[in-house]
DNA sequence: TGACTTAATGCCGAATACGACATATCATGG
DNA sequence: CCATGATATGTCGTATTCGGCATTAAGTCA
């Protein structure tokens, strides 16, 4: 299993080694999927744009930096919305995160 | 007060009417109300497109009609998670819907 | 080497978002 | 008029997500 697919699945909400290997995603879940990912790539990339920590970033939103590395790790224990919150706080603005979104989206659906 | 700004403060959490109308948000708590309201918009007209009815998307989902209901009027109590599922739920893929929700994001930036 | 910074991971009690259901509103057409 | 289908709104008990904290690993530099 290469490590695209090992992301996935743990972005998912699996434990990689188990029987989720041959476990196949509806549509609408894989989409769900890789776009948190993409969202989750996203927020480091622009996190680490600006040269903050992710306790910078963290106190910043009013979150704490566990969450912001469960955020850019895409752990299935935070919601998009914080995700988004924090590539918000970098700085960032919709139009930008968006289109940069959409060019990280064709990255990841080749690999998949 | 326009009819932009009370939906804003709405999803923000606010009833309109109070002080929150001269609450200012800060501009990454604002960048996240516009993407849930563009989302939201985003949503409602993936589904209509399809000439699914809220029940039936919410089933695809495993959600309830109600929730749907919710997620197009950017209700405070969803979360940004349930409206991507029901915009993927419409059969909608990841790069459609994002450069649509540029377009989107224009116009209302334009009206605010 | 040890002090320091950053990031990753696990856990907990509290806050919030969930599906479900009831009900209300509002069309359209019989 | 009433019946029907679609959408909106409110509430409830539960499941998920939250911030915070502790700990560990890894990197940097004096």
């Amino acid at each position: 299993m290469n490590a695209s697919k090992r992301k996935k699945l743990k972005a998912a909400g699996f434990k990689t080694g188990n029987t989720a290997d041959f476990l196949d995603l509806s549509p609408h879940e894989a989409a769900l999927v890789e776009a948190r990912l993409a969202l989750a790539d996203a927020l480091r990339f622009a996190r680490e744009s600006t040269g903050m920590s992710q306790a910078m970033l963290a106190k910043c939103i009013g979150s704490s930096q566990s969450r912001v590395a469960k955020a850019e790790a895409a752990d299935p224990s935070v919601s998009i919305d914080l995700i988004l919150r924090a590539i918000f706080g970098t700085g960032a603005r919709p139009a930008n995160i968006l289109s940069r979104k959409v060019a990280r989206h064709e990255r990841i659906t080749i690999a998949g």
